[in-house]
DNA sequence: GCTTGAAACTTTAAGCTTGAAATAAGTGCT
DNA sequence: AGCACTTATTTCAAGCTTAAAGTTTCAAGC
Protein backbone atom coordinates (compact mmCIF):
# COMPACT_ATOMS: atom_id res chain seq x y z
CA UNK A 1 0.00 0.00 0.00
CA UNK A 2 2.87 2.24 0.60
CA UNK A 3 3.73 2.44 -2.86
CA UNK A 4 0.67 3.47 -3.90
CA UNK A 5 0.99 7.14 -4.43
CA UNK A 6 -0.08 10.00 -2.78
CA UNK A 7 -3.74 10.74 -4.74
CA UNK A 8 -4.84 7.52 -4.27
CA UNK A 9 -4.12 7.19 -0.74
CA UNK A 10 -5.63 10.40 0.19
CA UNK A 11 -8.47 9.55 -1.81
CA UNK A 12 -8.82 5.91 -0.42
CA UNK A 13 -7.99 7.32 3.18
CA UNK A 14 -11.19 9.76 2.45
CA UNK A 15 -13.40 7.08 1.54
CA UNK A 16 -12.75 5.29 4.62
CA UNK A 17 -13.03 7.99 7.06
CA UNK A 18 -16.78 8.96 5.43
CA UNK A 19 -17.84 5.43 5.67
CA UNK A 20 -16.68 5.55 9.45
CA UNK A 21 -18.20 8.94 10.12
CA UNK A 22 -21.47 7.63 8.20
CA UNK A 23 -21.69 4.72 10.05
CA UNK A 24 -20.91 5.86 13.19
CA UNK A 25 -23.82 8.91 12.40
CA UNK A 26 -26.17 5.73 11.61
CA UNK A 27 -25.49 4.27 14.82
CA UNK A 28 -26.24 7.18 17.13
CA UNK A 29 -29.23 8.54 14.82
CA UNK A 30 -31.06 5.12 15.79
CA UNK A 31 -29.69 5.25 19.36
CA UNK A 32 -30.88 8.79 19.91
CA UNK A 33 -33.74 7.61 18.17
CA UNK A 34 -35.38 4.82 20.10
CA UNK A 35 -33.79 5.69 23.19
CA UNK A 36 -34.79 9.59 23.32
CA UNK A 37 -37.49 9.79 20.25
CA UNK A 38 -35.17 12.51 18.98
CA UNK A 39 -33.08 13.07 15.69
CA UNK A 40 -29.57 14.23 15.22
CA UNK A 41 -30.25 17.12 13.62
CA UNK A 42 -32.30 18.35 16.50
CA UNK A 43 -29.56 16.81 19.27
CA UNK A 44 -26.80 18.79 17.24
CA UNK A 45 -28.44 22.14 17.37
CA UNK A 46 -29.86 21.58 20.95
CA UNK A 47 -25.80 20.88 21.73
CA UNK A 48 -24.69 24.09 19.83
CA UNK A 49 -27.50 26.28 22.13
CA UNK A 50 -26.61 24.23 25.70
CA UNK A 51 -23.02 25.14 24.42
CA UNK A 52 -23.51 28.72 24.72
CA UNK A 53 -25.69 28.51 27.60
CA UNK A 54 -27.59 31.50 26.53
CA UNK A 55 -28.95 33.39 23.44
CA UNK A 56 -26.88 32.51 20.36
CA UNK A 57 -27.75 34.48 16.72
CA UNK A 58 -29.18 32.16 14.23
CA UNK A 59 -26.31 32.80 12.08
CA UNK A 60 -23.64 31.96 14.23
CA UNK A 61 -25.88 28.70 14.79
CA UNK A 62 -25.67 27.58 11.56
CA UNK A 63 -21.72 28.74 10.82
CA UNK A 64 -20.98 26.77 14.21
CA UNK A 65 -23.06 23.55 12.52
CA UNK A 66 -21.64 23.80 9.22
CA UNK A 67 -25.38 24.02 7.61
CA UNK A 68 -27.88 26.80 5.57
CA UNK A 69 -29.11 29.10 7.64
CA UNK A 70 -32.39 27.69 6.15
CA UNK A 71 -31.48 24.46 7.78
CA UNK A 72 -31.12 26.46 11.14
CA UNK A 73 -34.50 28.41 10.78
CA UNK A 74 -36.11 25.12 10.04
CA UNK A 75 -34.63 22.86 13.08
CA UNK A 76 -34.88 25.72 15.56
CA UNK A 77 -38.57 26.44 14.28
CA UNK A 78 -39.24 22.68 15.12
CA UNK A 79 -37.99 22.43 18.52
CA UNK A 80 -39.93 25.73 19.63
CA UNK A 81 -43.28 24.18 18.47
CA UNK A 82 -42.04 21.18 20.41
CA UNK A 83 -41.23 23.79 23.69
CA UNK A 84 -37.53 22.89 23.67
CA UNK A 85 -36.04 26.10 22.27
CA UNK A 86 -37.52 29.58 21.79
CA UNK A 87 -36.22 32.82 19.23
CA UNK A 88 -36.31 36.22 20.33
CA UNK A 89 -35.24 39.25 18.49
CA UNK A 90 -32.02 40.96 19.13
CA UNK A 91 -31.92 44.37 20.85
CA UNK A 92 -29.32 46.13 19.49
CA UNK A 93 -29.44 45.06 16.07
CA UNK A 94 -32.58 44.69 14.73
CA UNK A 95 -32.11 42.34 11.73
CA UNK A 96 -31.00 39.23 14.39
CA UNK A 97 -32.98 36.75 15.69
CA UNK A 98 -31.35 35.11 19.27
CA UNK A 99 -32.35 31.76 19.77
CA UNK A 100 -32.07 29.67 22.80
CA UNK A 101 -32.57 26.62 25.13
CA UNK A 102 -35.99 26.27 27.32
CA UNK A 103 -35.48 25.23 30.87
CA UNK A 104 -37.48 22.13 29.50
CA UNK A 105 -35.14 22.04 26.44
CA UNK A 106 -32.04 22.20 28.81
CA UNK A 107 -33.43 19.44 30.75
CA UNK A 108 -34.01 17.21 27.70
CA UNK A 109 -30.81 18.02 25.96
CA UNK A 110 -28.68 17.42 29.21
CA UNK A 111 -30.79 13.40 29.95
CA UNK A 112 -29.58 13.08 26.06
CA UNK A 113 -26.32 14.15 25.97
CA UNK A 114 -25.31 12.33 28.89
CA UNK A 115 -26.21 9.17 26.90
CA UNK A 116 -24.72 10.19 23.91
CA UNK A 117 -21.34 10.90 25.76
CA UNK A 118 -21.96 7.37 26.82
CA UNK A 119 -22.38 5.92 23.46
CA UNK A 120 -20.35 7.55 22.11
CA UNK A 121 -17.22 6.24 23.98
CA UNK A 122 -18.70 2.79 23.90
CA UNK A 123 -18.49 3.24 20.10
CA UNK A 124 -14.58 4.26 20.66
CA UNK A 125 -13.59 2.45 23.02
CA UNK A 126 -10.39 0.80 21.16
CA UNK A 127 -9.12 4.26 21.00
CA UNK A 128 -6.84 5.17 24.44
CA UNK A 129 -4.83 7.71 24.64
CA UNK A 130 -1.75 7.24 21.94
CA UNK A 131 -4.34 6.78 19.10
CA UNK A 132 -6.15 10.14 20.31
CA UNK A 133 -2.80 11.85 20.55
CA UNK A 134 -2.55 10.37 16.65
CA UNK A 135 -5.85 11.74 15.84
CA UNK A 136 -5.11 15.03 17.28
CA UNK A 137 -2.55 15.70 15.64
CA UNK A 138 -3.93 14.52 12.18
CA UNK A 139 -7.03 16.43 12.59
CA UNK A 140 -4.92 19.44 14.13
CA UNK A 141 -2.63 19.51 10.53
CA UNK A 142 -5.78 19.39 8.18
CA UNK A 143 -7.68 21.91 10.29
CA UNK A 144 -4.71 24.07 10.09
CA UNK A 145 -4.07 23.98 6.07
CA UNK A 146 -7.78 24.72 5.53
CA UNK A 147 -7.83 27.32 7.88
CA UNK A 148 -4.86 28.89 5.78
CA UNK A 149 -7.20 28.40 2.24
CA UNK A 150 -10.19 29.38 3.59
CA UNK A 151 -11.48 31.26 6.58
CA UNK B 1 -5.43 17.43 27.56
CA UNK B 2 -3.64 13.96 28.36
CA UNK B 3 -5.75 14.50 31.75
CA UNK B 4 -8.88 14.73 30.44
CA UNK B 5 -10.31 11.70 30.64
CA UNK B 6 -11.07 8.98 28.09
CA UNK B 7 -14.40 9.52 27.99
CA UNK B 8 -14.31 13.21 27.34
CA UNK B 9 -11.32 13.29 24.53
CA UNK B 10 -13.19 10.09 22.85
CA UNK B 11 -16.50 12.43 22.55
CA UNK B 12 -14.34 15.48 21.51
CA UNK B 13 -12.98 13.81 18.72
CA UNK B 14 -16.14 12.77 17.25
CA UNK B 15 -17.07 16.21 17.26
CA UNK B 16 -13.73 16.72 15.73
CA UNK B 17 -14.01 14.34 12.66
CA UNK B 18 -17.52 14.94 12.51
CA UNK B 19 -16.98 18.78 11.67
CA UNK B 20 -14.42 17.28 9.49
CA UNK B 21 -16.39 15.10 7.43
CA UNK B 22 -18.82 17.74 7.15
CA UNK B 23 -16.70 20.47 5.67
CA UNK B 24 -15.01 18.39 3.24
CA UNK B 25 -18.46 17.27 2.52
CA UNK B 26 -19.57 20.75 1.84
CA UNK B 27 -16.45 21.85 -0.01
CA UNK B 28 -17.22 19.17 -2.64
CA UNK B 29 -21.03 19.23 -2.64
CA UNK B 30 -20.25 23.09 -3.80
CA UNK B 31 -16.53 21.90 -6.31
CA UNK B 32 -19.08 19.13 -8.28
CA UNK B 33 -22.17 21.36 -8.21
CA UNK B 34 -20.31 24.64 -9.75
CA UNK B 35 -17.97 22.35 -12.00
CA UNK B 36 -19.93 19.88 -13.25
CA UNK B 37 -23.64 20.14 -11.92
CA UNK B 38 -24.00 17.18 -10.00
CA UNK B 39 -24.93 16.49 -6.32
CA UNK B 40 -22.97 14.74 -3.74
CA UNK B 41 -25.48 11.65 -3.33
CA UNK B 42 -25.70 11.70 -7.10
CA UNK B 43 -21.86 11.40 -7.18
CA UNK B 44 -21.90 8.30 -4.68
CA UNK B 45 -24.47 5.92 -5.85
CA UNK B 46 -22.39 6.46 -9.54
CA UNK B 47 -19.30 5.77 -7.88
CA UNK B 48 -20.65 2.84 -6.82
CA UNK B 49 -22.08 1.36 -9.84
CA UNK B 50 -18.71 2.14 -11.39
CA UNK B 51 -16.82 0.52 -9.14
CA UNK B 52 -18.82 -2.95 -9.55
CA UNK B 53 -18.23 -2.18 -13.40
CA UNK B 54 -21.79 -4.53 -13.97
CA UNK B 55 -25.16 -5.08 -12.43
CA UNK B 56 -25.62 -4.52 -9.25
CA UNK B 57 -28.82 -4.89 -6.57
CA UNK B 58 -30.55 -2.45 -5.10
CA UNK B 59 -30.05 -3.95 -1.41
CA UNK B 60 -26.30 -4.29 -2.13
CA UNK B 61 -26.07 -0.35 -3.26
CA UNK B 62 -27.41 0.63 -0.12
CA UNK B 63 -26.00 -1.52 1.74
CA UNK B 64 -22.73 0.12 0.23
CA UNK B 65 -23.44 3.41 0.78
CA UNK B 66 -25.11 3.08 4.27
CA UNK B 67 -28.27 4.70 2.81
CA UNK B 68 -32.17 3.53 3.47
CA UNK B 69 -33.38 1.21 0.43
CA UNK B 70 -35.76 3.76 0.14
CA UNK B 71 -32.72 6.65 -0.67
CA UNK B 72 -30.96 4.15 -3.11
CA UNK B 73 -34.60 3.92 -4.94
CA UNK B 74 -35.12 7.71 -5.27
CA UNK B 75 -31.25 8.36 -5.94
CA UNK B 76 -31.37 6.00 -8.57
CA UNK B 77 -35.02 6.83 -10.10
CA UNK B 78 -33.11 10.43 -10.94
CA UNK B 79 -30.22 8.80 -12.38
CA UNK B 80 -32.46 6.90 -14.10
CA UNK B 81 -34.81 9.62 -15.73
CA UNK B 82 -31.33 11.36 -16.59
CA UNK B 83 -30.13 8.72 -18.36
CA UNK B 84 -26.89 7.89 -16.59
CA UNK B 85 -28.07 4.50 -15.03
CA UNK B 86 -30.42 1.93 -15.97
CA UNK B 87 -32.23 -0.75 -14.14
CA UNK B 88 -33.78 -4.14 -15.11
CA UNK B 89 -34.93 -6.93 -13.48
CA UNK B 90 -33.06 -10.02 -12.09
CA UNK B 91 -32.40 -12.90 -14.17
CA UNK B 92 -33.17 -15.45 -11.64
CA UNK B 93 -34.75 -14.25 -8.53
CA UNK B 94 -37.62 -11.83 -9.73
CA UNK B 95 -37.75 -9.69 -6.26
CA UNK B 96 -34.28 -8.48 -7.81
CA UNK B 97 -33.71 -5.31 -9.60
CA UNK B 98 -30.27 -4.92 -11.11
CA UNK B 99 -28.44 -1.48 -11.65
CA UNK B 100 -25.88 -0.44 -13.84
CA UNK B 101 -24.50 2.86 -15.66
CA UNK B 102 -25.16 3.71 -18.68
CA UNK B 103 -22.39 4.18 -21.57
CA UNK B 104 -23.43 8.38 -21.02
CA UNK B 105 -23.54 7.61 -17.27
CA UNK B 106 -19.79 6.10 -17.39
CA UNK B 107 -18.63 8.65 -19.51
CA UNK B 108 -20.02 11.58 -17.34
CA UNK B 109 -18.85 10.03 -14.42
CA UNK B 110 -15.58 9.21 -15.57
CA UNK B 111 -14.94 13.15 -15.73
CA UNK B 112 -16.13 13.96 -12.42
CA UNK B 113 -14.06 11.36 -10.90
CA UNK B 114 -11.22 12.90 -12.19
CA UNK B 115 -11.75 16.00 -11.06
CA UNK B 116 -13.17 15.13 -7.67
CA UNK B 117 -9.88 13.11 -7.24
CA UNK B 118 -7.54 16.00 -7.63
CA UNK B 119 -9.63 17.79 -5.42
CA UNK B 120 -9.71 15.60 -2.59
CA UNK B 121 -5.94 15.01 -3.43
CA UNK B 122 -5.57 19.12 -2.59
CA UNK B 123 -8.03 19.20 0.25
CA UNK B 124 -5.74 16.47 2.05
CA UNK B 125 -2.49 17.28 0.40
CA UNK B 126 -1.04 18.03 4.13
CA UNK B 127 -1.00 14.27 4.80
CA UNK B 128 1.94 12.65 3.61
CA UNK B 129 2.43 8.98 3.79
CA UNK B 130 3.25 8.52 7.34
CA UNK B 131 -0.08 10.28 8.40
CA UNK B 132 -2.22 8.06 6.05
CA UNK B 133 -0.48 5.04 8.14
CA UNK B 134 -1.29 6.76 11.01
CA UNK B 135 -4.68 7.39 9.79
CA UNK B 136 -5.01 3.88 8.29
CA UNK B 137 -4.19 1.98 11.47
CA UNK B 138 -6.37 4.22 13.50
CA UNK B 139 -9.13 3.54 10.89
CA UNK B 140 -8.46 0.07 11.13
CA UNK B 141 -8.29 -0.54 14.41
CA UNK B 142 -12.45 1.21 14.79
CA UNK B 143 -13.78 -0.82 11.32
CA UNK B 144 -12.11 -4.09 13.61
CA UNK B 145 -13.99 -3.71 16.67
CA UNK B 146 -17.19 -2.48 15.15
CA UNK B 147 -17.14 -5.39 13.46
CA UNK B 148 -16.64 -7.86 16.29
CA UNK B 149 -19.80 -6.15 17.86
CA UNK B 150 -22.23 -6.00 14.82
CA UNK B 151 -21.79 -7.40 11.27
C1' DG C 1 -31.68 62.40 4.21
C1' DC C 2 -30.80 59.27 0.12
C1' DT C 3 -28.95 55.78 -2.21
C1' DT C 4 -26.28 51.75 -2.72
C1' DG C 5 -24.69 47.80 -0.91
C1' DA C 6 -24.16 44.43 2.58
C1' DA C 7 -25.91 41.53 6.35
C1' DA C 8 -29.43 38.58 9.06
C1' DC C 9 -33.19 35.93 8.48
C1' DT C 10 -37.06 33.54 6.30
C1' DT C 11 -39.31 31.48 2.52
C1' DT C 12 -39.61 28.45 -1.31
C1' DA C 13 -38.81 24.68 -4.53
C1' DA C 14 -36.36 20.77 -5.34
C1' DG C 15 -33.85 17.14 -3.85
C1' DC C 16 -32.22 13.96 -0.10
C1' DT C 17 -33.18 10.76 3.74
C1' DT C 18 -35.33 7.95 6.97
C1' DG C 19 -38.52 4.50 8.98
C1' DA C 20 -42.54 2.15 8.28
C1' DA C 21 -45.99 0.13 5.48
C1' DA C 22 -47.07 -2.18 1.30
C1' DT C 23 -45.96 -5.51 -2.72
C1' DA C 24 -44.19 -9.22 -4.57
C1' DA C 25 -41.46 -13.32 -4.64
C1' DG C 26 -38.63 -16.83 -2.71
C1' DT C 27 -37.99 -20.69 1.15
C1' DG C 28 -39.29 -24.20 4.25
C1' DC C 29 -42.45 -26.90 6.88
C1' DT C 30 -46.28 -29.92 7.03
C1' DA D 1 -50.51 -27.71 -2.14
C1' DG D 2 -50.94 -24.46 1.69
C1' DC D 3 -49.00 -21.72 5.33
C1' DA D 4 -45.84 -18.92 7.78
C1' DC D 5 -41.65 -16.51 7.35
C1' DT D 6 -38.11 -14.12 5.25
C1' DT D 7 -36.08 -11.20 1.59
C1' DA D 8 -35.98 -7.51 -2.19
C1' DT D 9 -37.82 -3.60 -3.54
C1' DT D 10 -40.97 0.36 -3.78
C1' DT D 11 -44.08 3.69 -1.87
C1' DC D 12 -45.27 7.04 1.44
C1' DA D 13 -45.24 10.69 4.95
C1' DA D 14 -42.42 13.41 7.52
C1' DG D 15 -38.38 15.56 8.30
C1' DC D 16 -33.81 17.35 6.69
C1' DT D 17 -30.99 20.11 3.49
C1' DT D 18 -29.51 23.15 0.08
C1' DA D 19 -29.38 27.16 -3.10
C1' DA D 20 -31.71 30.95 -4.54
C1' DA D 21 -34.91 34.56 -4.01
C1' DG D 22 -37.26 37.71 -0.98
C1' DT D 23 -37.73 40.89 3.25
C1' DT D 24 -36.10 43.84 6.59
C1' DT D 25 -32.50 46.33 8.70
C1' DC D 26 -28.03 48.35 9.05
C1' DA D 27 -23.79 50.99 7.35
C1' DA D 28 -21.29 54.14 4.41
C1' DG D 29 -20.76 57.60 1.19
C1' DC D 30 -22.68 61.38 -0.86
Amino acid sequence: MRDTDLATRRLRTWIRLLRLTRATENHLREYLRVKHGTTLPRFDVMAALHRVDGPMKMSDLSRQLLVSNGNATAVVERLEKEGLAQRAPGEGDRRVVLVELTDKGRAVFEAQAADHRAEVDRLFSMLEHEELDALRDILHRVEEASDGQNG
